[in-house]
DNA sequence: TAATCAACCTGCTAGC
DNA sequence: TGCTAGCAGGTTGATT
């Protein structure tokens, strides 16, 4: 599932292969995939022929194409968005597809339709310019301005579970239930214990291990459980292979050796070792 | 105001 | 073999 360290992969190739291309055809495969684009299909396909790329962003999940200094196409990959580069392997899965100047397509491929496109007016949030759908998303921990003490400040003042805080976009970015999973490991925090019952130093370095989990990651090009996840060239990430937490429910701790626990949360799943990581006393 | 939860969606798997 | 239910999970809007 993409998370930040996908998300940056995904960015950083369309950074090294569209900058300064321009947009010769649009086509809206799925309306559903512009479905945050008020205006509709017919006009974000107006208003990305003929214009060129300037640039590329991202803030924790969310990337985008900068058209000039005031718009930007703003892209969420969702749960299983891919943005792709070259010829599309399975076109069952095709919602948007772009012609660029020098012949390549850039298409916008998306299994579950969690994902989409949207052209959006730039605002400066703390210094920083955003498309507006962004400006309500915090900076994520590898954003070099992200304020740390800030946000153990905020944490602090929040009454309900850890894990919780970490998945919501609005206190720090990025985050997903794999990453989520994997900074509480490395802090030997359960994610059900309450944020403000967290010292400041454990809230410290919490934050520290989702910094460094996630660097690990793009290191290795992101995680890949399946086909879901690929770059801009259709290759999967090499991450999973290093995961101490998710997904190992009935393994071996690697740090303690007790056996790794699964519990349903929020609607979804969360991975930690019973001893590193005891559950809080209700 | 803060916290919580359902809905959206599709492909896969397990169970019957 | 075919059907059904459950599961995966990021975001948003509604509800508590």
């Amino acid at each position: 599932m993409p998370e930040l360290p996908e998300v940056e992969v995904v960015r950083r190739g369309l950074d090294r292969h569209v900058i300064g291309r321009t947009i010769t055809a649009v086509r809206v495969h799925h309306p559903r995939a512009v479905r945050r684009h008020d205006a509709g299909p017919a006009d974000l396909t107006a208003r990305l022929l003929d214009t060129t790329i300037t640039g590329t962003g991202r803030r924790g999940k969310y990337l985008w194409l900068t058209l000039g200094p005031d718009a930007a196409l703003v892209v969420h990959l969702g749960m299983s968005g891919q943005m792709l580069l070259g010829p599309v392997p399975n076109e069952n899965h095709l919602r948007i597809a772009t012609l660029l100047d020098d012949g390549t397509t850039m298409s916008f491929v998306d299994q579950r339709t969690f994902g989409g496109w949207v052209i959006a007016d730039m605002v400066t949030v703390d210094g920083t310019p955003v498309p507006v759908p962004v400006a309500h998303i915090a900076r994520d921990p590898l954003d070099p301005l992200f304020d740390r003490e800030a946000v153990v400040k905020v944490l602090r003042g929040k009454h309900s579970e850890i894990k919780r805080q970490l998945l919501d976009q609005t206190v720090v970015s990025g985050i997903g239930n794999i990453y989520a999973d994997e900074a509480l490991w490395r802090a030997k925090v359960n994610g059900a214990r309450r944020a403000s019952a967290l010292s400041r130093p454990k809230l410290r370095e919490l934050l520290d291990a989702a910094a460094a989990v996630m660097t690990d990651a793009l290191g290795q090009g992101g995680t890949s459980f399946d086909a879901l996840y690929v770059n801009v060239n259709g290759e999967s990430g090499y991450f999973d292979r290093s995961l101490d937490a998710y997904g190992r429910a009935g393994e071996p701790c690697r740090r303690c050796g007790a056996v790794m626990r699964r519990d349903k949360f929020m609607n979804r799943s969360s991975f930690y070792c019973p001893r590193c990581q005891p559950r809080p006393r209700t």
